[in-house]
RNA sequence: GGCGGUGUAGCUCAGUGGUUAGAGCGGCGGCUUCAUAAGCCGCAUGUCGGGGGUUCAAGUCCCUCCACCGCUACCA
């Protein structure tokens, strides 16, 4: 049977997160795993953070934290931000904490030196001696040798825009403690990707059917592909296993080398958990397997060729990903997210003065699936109100206070004699409807969002065809009739919501009477004429409520201010 | 510089080479009163960035130019 594993990428423990890696990474996986396992699937999804790697020791020794409570803090932070947005991983971890994390990355380490795929390679790098580390091209500042412009980065000029080797800079400092590096010789591995690409990735990666955004990106990396070095000289990260490492003493595992690792020493540790320990295997080392990673597009290059080829190149039958369904950049009225700037949503914010169930839809609705798009306050609040509320929110009201008012709340009873006409009016003459599922499935995101939509006004086009106000005076048994078939048509309505908004399906569920968790209930087949009811007649209605309370221009107003007054101060 | 993306209605966008190019929002007009001043129906607006080419046929394929954006890997 088919299983579907499907990972978020995984947040590096270095600060918040906000709306660009939720709509990026996480909110689709999130809604990708539900409506699988609504429609019957294995599905398991993971994710944890990335807790390793220089960037992470900087900022630890900034706020003078220990580097495991620094990631400890991060680990905790951004996870309670998924969990105010509902975002729900079946395992959550760490790559400095999880249990399996550094075995598995060594074995891989070692497996692949063993078969071949590792070189070594003498370089000399920048040095800080204050500081007592490497320094990584970024963390160099210097006088560039091209256009002598004084505060050039050590990986590129902003002034005349070309690269730069940090070691033919002038006047180099470390930017961390401003004092003046020294050239010091390293040694280090490399993977050997090139040797990986002519073995089987190359051929692997260039066959696959990606998502069009992908293809081109992957073609292009095979094409210039070069050994790249996997460790690096510091303590914090995985060591590079005793047997191996020789003389070189003092050097880890580079962090993007073990980051990947960690899908599979967390779904270790799921799987230990479970109290099935080999579990394991029937996810990452089965045929059957349907591997998802969920990325924003800076990462394709590691999701569809460095992982895999490690995964190929340890020879030990790990499943290679089926689909990269990986997302543009997502900005915020109009430029970059910037948490340093504050030009930024932070989630808590957000979720403490609007709704986070309509914000997971606006965020889908929006979503950079073939191109950047933008957060926008305007058109979040216009989605609100003029989709979420004016549309479902208040077909749910229309039809529920109606019964309250007039059926005791209690869903009439449905004449069968009317049965075939209103099934026919609602299936056939009131627009068309179709199955968001299958859009979801080809993680086409905006347009299952849509087709939500489209599915609501169906109802309230019948409703208005039929007015079942007039009918009640003409023809009460027909009126009954029409509104059982409407709220057998929110009952769709809920199920089709649950994996975008599983708060407010949830909600629906309840005011119609149903019992049970809407979630639980699996999929819906389109609903076909004489045969889509589920008889709610007779059924007492819960307590009728406005799903969607409309958002005022002056709360939208707010949140502008504040995000200008934010990038002001 | 290299690579890639985008450019379609006032706005946000959809559009497997094939009828008069579509949707939502916004605008205008009408209907309705069950409902969250909601709903329904109808109307309007396009040099499909410019130019060239291939084709019986181009928003769609090719070339070129323009504009905006992103990436450019020992950051993760």
């Amino acid at each position: 049977m088919v299983r579907y594993l499907v990972t978020s990428a995984l947040p590096y423990a270095n600060g918040p997160i906000h709306f660009g890696h939720l709509v990026g990474a996480y909110l689709p996986a999130d809604v990708y795993a539900r409506t699988l396992r609504m429609q019957g699937e294995e599905v398991l999804l993971v994710c944890g953070t990335d807790e390793h790697g220089v960037a992470i020791t900087i900022g630890a020794e900034r706020e003078q934290q220990p580097y495991a409570e620094y990631v400890a803090h991060w680990r905790t932070k951004i996870k309670a931000s998924f969990d105010l947005f509902g975002i729900e991983f079946d395992v959550w971890s760490g790559t400095s904490i999880s249990p399996f994390h550094v075995e598995l990355s060594q074995e891989f380490f070692t497996r692949l030196d063993e078969r071949g795929y590792l070189i070594q390679r003498e370089i000399e790098q920048l040095h800080c001696p204050r500081c007592v580390r490497f320094l990584a091209d970024r963390y160099v500042e210097g006088t560039c040798p091209h256009c002598g412009y004084e505060a050039a980065r050590g990986d590129e000029c902003p002034r005349c825009a070309k690269w730069l080797d940090p070691l033919a800079m002038l006047h180099p400092r470390c930017k961390v403690c401003g004092s003046t590096p020294t050239r010091k010789q390293t040694r280090h591995w490399y993977l050997d990707l090139p040797r990986l690409r002519d073995d089987k990735i190359g051929a692997w990666a260039s066959g696959h059917e990606w998502k069009p955004n992908v293809a081109k990106f992957v073609a292009n990396q095979l094409a210039e592909i070069e050994p790249r070095p996997i460790t690096r000289d510091m303590q914090w990260g995985v060591p590079v296993p005793a047997a191996r490492a020789g003389e070189q003493q003092g050097k880890v595992l580079y962090v993007w080398f073990d980051a990947p690792i960690g899908y599979i020493s967390f779904t270790r540790e799921w799987a230990k958990a479970q109290g099935r320990p080999q579990a394991w295997k029937d996810w990452w080392q089965s045929p059957d397997t349907r591997l998802v990673h969920f990325i924003g597009k800076d990462n394709i290059p590691f999701h569809c060729i460095v992982f895999p080829a490690m995964l190929h190149g340890v020879g030990q039958q790990y499943v290679l990903p089926w689909q990269v369904p990986a997302t543009e950049f997502y900005n915020l009225e109009g430029k970059k997210f910037s948490t340093s700037a504050g030009w930024t949503i932070p989630p808590e914010e957000f979720a403490a003065q609007f709704d986070v169930e309509s914000g997971r839809f606006y965020l889908l609705a929006s979503m950079p699936e073939t191109a950047d798009s933008d957060f926008r306050w305007d058109e979040f609040q216009r989605t609100h109100n003029s989709l979420l509320a004016d549309v479902i929110g208040n077909l749910a009201t229309r039809v529920l206070r109606f019964q309250d008012k007039h059926y005791a709340g209690r869903i009439p009873a449905l004449e069968p004699s009317y049965e075939a006409e209103l099934d026919r009016v609602l299936l056939t003459e009131c627009g068309s409807f179709a199955d968001p599922a299958a859009h979801v499935r080809e993680f086409r995101f905006r347009r299952a969002a849509e087709q939500l939509i489209e599915n609501a006004r169906v109802a309230n086009v019948f409703v208005d065809r039929l007015a079942p106000w007039a009918l009640q005076k003409t023809n009460p048994a027909k009126a009954a009739s029409v509104l059982a078939t409407c709220c057998e048509w929110l009952a769709y309505l809920a199920q089709w919501m649950a994996p975008f908004m599983p708060a407010k399906a949830q909600s629906l569920w309840s005011m119609l009477g149903l019992e049970g968790l809407v979630a639980g209930q699996g999929w819906p087949t389109l609903p076909v004429p004489g045969r889509y009811r589920r008889q709610l007649s007779g059924r007492k209605l819960g307590p009728v409520s406005a799903l969607f309370p409309k958002l005022d221009d002056a709360s939208i107003a707010a949140a502008i201010d504040r995000l200008k007054q934010a990038t002001r101060s």
